[in-house]
DNA sequence: TGTAATTATACCTTAAAGGGTGTAAATTGT
DNA sequence: ACAATTTACACCCTTTAAGGTATAATTACA
């Protein structure tokens, strides 16, 4: 499966540390996932295991839930 | 890792297939993921791959994001 | 109440996620 | 332009999620 840099949860994270000023290792440090976790989310992976994912959000005060898709996820459906 | 049957990806689904009238068997054959996989979904197993949930919330139009958490799910948090 | 359908557990195998580390590339600041 | 920091990529290893299947428990209903 291809990466996706743009995805939500990339794009999400990258920009919230960002906003903190931390770096990839503060924020693995942080967190308690690994360094290389940290990157893979970033860069879009696409299969990650919830857990993890949330291990991170949640420091940022967010968890994955089920949301409705929107238009634009519609539409890019069929990639 | 505690299964919790009453978190909210394993509550939205098991409700979303009720209400759909459909079994175990026939949203692992419609999502194309394993029947394991659904029973472990809607009994709440911990860690989970990202795209094997999306892949079945997707049939109910929905999909994992980065949701604030609730202030439930905060008081929630020391377990 | 008995029986078929649905759901829950258990065991085993396989593929791949996550981690550590080392190195290269890119970014930042001076 | 250069040095230091930060990020990206590659390797190997360990752990475990997911799938298949078989069996037990539960539920639905005639």
């Amino acid at each position: 499966m291809k990466w996706d840099r743009e995805n939500t949860i990339a794009q999400f994270l990258r920009d919230r540390r960002k906003k903190a000023y931390l770096t990839q290792v503060e924020l693995s440090d942080l967190t308690g996932v690994g360094l290389r976790f940290v990157r893979e989310l970033e860069q879009g992976k696409p299969n990650l295991m919830t857990d993890k994912v949330n291990q991170v959000l949640l420091f940022f005060g967010h968890t994955l839930t089920p949301t409705p898709i929107s238009d634009e996820t519609r539409r890019n459906l069929g990639k």
